[in-house]
RNA sequence: UGGGGUGUCGUCAAGUGGUAAGACACAGGAUUUUGGUUCCUGCAUUCGGAGGUUCGAAUCCUCCCACCCCAGCCA
């Protein structure tokens, strides 16, 4: 393999690990966390979270966890779980048989409350959820002692045990850690560490029907599992004096650090959980793994490799400020993969039928192709060349533009590993006046695409042919919103608004090149010319073959042409 | 107007008192049977702003400005 060695830059998270191990901090030892809630699926800032924590692991002869984070019954689901389960996998990494939920450690972790309440560190307060807000104060104004703060242990431990034995309804009591109703950090005024919800969990059944907290459990969790470095995003710096708290009055062996880093925004799409259920549930998008989500499902399905969004994630780096990645790093990092590994194939989207017109009728000719030029061993295939073809509609122009140099009338080009042709007719519909057919001549002396007189051809031009080639259909996408920072738009404006309504476009009656008759379904092509292609995992069959655009070649001409248009 | 954060190239991002890495993007050029790939070249006299300390500041100090997060019995 010629895989570039990229030496990932240094990031302030890995800067303190190491100097934690240099100092012999939990015995040199480190242990990190992926920790998900299983209330949607995994996305590309996932990704980011998932190989910092394992990657951290890794390079320091640590261990890496995957714990679902699973306190609120009301909305998680086990549909989650496995499909969280199975992304992670994908994307590369095995966390051996460390696979843990924080509902694992529910009894512990009420054991824990228990302590606390013993303590005098927290108390059974029974307002209801509106005078809580109440009584939390404001942003500049400090809140006030709930009237059953000063509740006695034994009240205290008679009612927690009594919430936990289903004596009260859904909000009549809560557990708040006794702090400071004063703090400028307003979770730090009283928070809550356990809510009555009498519902099922999806692990734990009936079992429970009072749960722990985020803030409660997560720490506890981390400790319970000896993590050594907790990550987190930035929206959680507030709750570390918070994760400390518990951590010091309950006076555990192993008290965590955490750190946080700000989550990834890509530019053209959205990644809040909130926002991909919406466009799931409002169906702007078929589904969690619509190839244009940004969801690990979705690039799987549009054709994004496990290597290639690790390789991203490490580019993109680790920091505190905020930030919006552009796409085209990505398409980079997909492109940069894929040009490596992925077999080329001719398949033309639009097809404009080409008669060769000195070219024997029923002669049909077998030439070869290279399946990689980057990789020889990759070898070559045999493509089956006849008098009647197929070009790409946008390969001809009847009046080419300045720099065009394709296919024009009087023009000679080569045909990829076949001939060079020469356009000498050209045929329209009477009805439209659209081009419906092209003549062509053919020069028997340059076959495999190459003259040995030395003549020059601008153009080369990818093709199948007629009678040869099967039928699919294409799915070509562009990015699914029209505006850079579709996230960053004030609640004024419906993120929706900029929805891109060409996002997906569908080609029928594409013809593309025999050999890929049997293509296995998520496997990668190279169309010559076009882009990197995957045959949709869902919906392609034997009958009709399904291509989903993974992401084009980079297009040179293209850009030309706008430049040019944009100067006239 | 409380608290917690963050400001270095168009976009990410190194840099931790010794004179601004790298990547993507962009612009040129070379090679090319993919207008692909690859390869060269260029791209921050300046680090949110203003003062100050110092022989020397993106790095230290002071003040100011901008942006993000927090008032779930969500995570």
């Amino acid at each position: 393999m010629t895989a570039t060695k990229f030496t990932p830059p240094p990031n302030f998270i890995r800067n303190i690990i190491a100097e934690d191990v240099e100092a012999k901090k939990n015995n040199g030892r480190v242990h990190t966390r992926f920790p998900p809630e299983p209330n949607g699926y995994l996305h590309i800032g996932h990704a980011k979270s998932i190989c910092l924590n394992f990657s951290l692991a890794a390079e320091f002869g640590g261990l890496c966890n995957v714990r679902f984070d699973d306190t609120n019954p009301t909305k998680e689901d086990v549909e989650y779980v496995e499909s969280i389960k199975s992304d992670v996998r994908w994307i590369g990494f095995d966390w051996g048989d460390r696979l843990f939920y924080t509902s694992d450690y529910f009894d512990q972790l009420y054991e824990y409350a228990v302590q606390l309440i013993k303590d005098g560190k927290a108390y059974v307060c029974s307002l209801s959820a509106d005078q809580i807000r109440e009584y939390r104060g404001t942003l500049t104004k400090p809140g006030k002692d709930s009237p059953y703060r000063p509740r006695s242990v034994e009240e205290n431990l008679d009612l927690f045990e009594r919430m936990r034995a289903g004596e009260f309804e859904d909000g009549a009591h809560v557990l708040r850690a006794k702090i400071d109703m004063t703090s400028p950090n307003l979770n730090m005024r009283d928070p809550t560490i356990y809510r009555i919800r009498k519902v099922d969990h999806h692990r734990t059944g009936s079992k429970w029907c009072i749960y722990p907290m985020y803030d409660f459990s997560h720490c506890l969790s981390d400790s319970i599992e000896g993590i050594t470095h907790s990550i987190c995003t930035l929206e959680f710096e507030d709750n570390r004096p918070l994760y400390d708290w518990i951590l010091d009055q309950l006076n555990v062996d192993c008290h965590p650090q955490q750190i946080e880093f700000a989550r990834l925004n890509l530019s053209y799409t959205v990644l809040s959980k909130r926002k991909l259920v919406q466009l799931v549930e409002q169906g702007d998008v078929s589904g969690w793994d619509d190839p244009r989500m940004p969801t690990i499902s979705g690039m799987r399905r549009r054709g994004y490799t496990p290597e290639s969004i690790r390789n991203f994630c490490e580019r993109i780096g680790v920091a505190k400020r905020d930030s919006i990645v552009d796409m085209a790093l990505l398409e980079y990092c997909v492109r940069e993969d894929l040009n490596k590994r992925a077999p080329r194939v001719m398949g033309v989207l639009r097809p404009l039928r080409v008669v060769i017109d000195n070219y024997p009728e029923d002669q049909v000719e077998e030439l070869d192709a290279i399946n990689n030029p980057e990789d020889p061993s990759m070898g070559t295939r045999k493509v089956p060349f006849s008098q009647v073809l197929y070009i790409e509609r946008e390969d001809f122009r009847e009046d080419p533009p300045k720099k065009f140099f394709r296919l024009a009338p009087g023009r000679e080009v080569r045909l990829r590993y076949a001939y060079y042709i020469t356009c000498v007719g050209v045929v329209k519909d009477e009805q439209t006046g659209e081009v419906a057919e092209l003549h062509c001549t053919y020069d028997p002396e340059t076959r495999g695409g190459w003259s040995k007189d030395g003549r020059k051809v601008r153009g080369t031009l990818h093709w199948v042919s007629a009678a040869h080639s099967l039928e699919a259909e294409v799915r070509l996408y562009d990015r699914l919103f029209e505006i850079a920072n579709p996230d960053g738009e004030k609640d004024g404006a419906d993120f929706k608004t900029y929805l891109n309504p060409n996002s997906l476009q569908v080609v029928t009656s594409c013809a593309i090149e025999p050999s890929l008759s049997h293509a296995e379904p998520g496997s990668v092509y190279q169309f010559e010319r076009l882009g990197y292609f995957c045959v949709d995992s869902v919906d392609s069959s034997d009958k009709t073959l399904m291509f989903n655009r993974t992401v084009t070649l980079r297009d040179s001409w293209a850009k030309i042409e706008k430049k040019e248009q944009k100067q006239k």
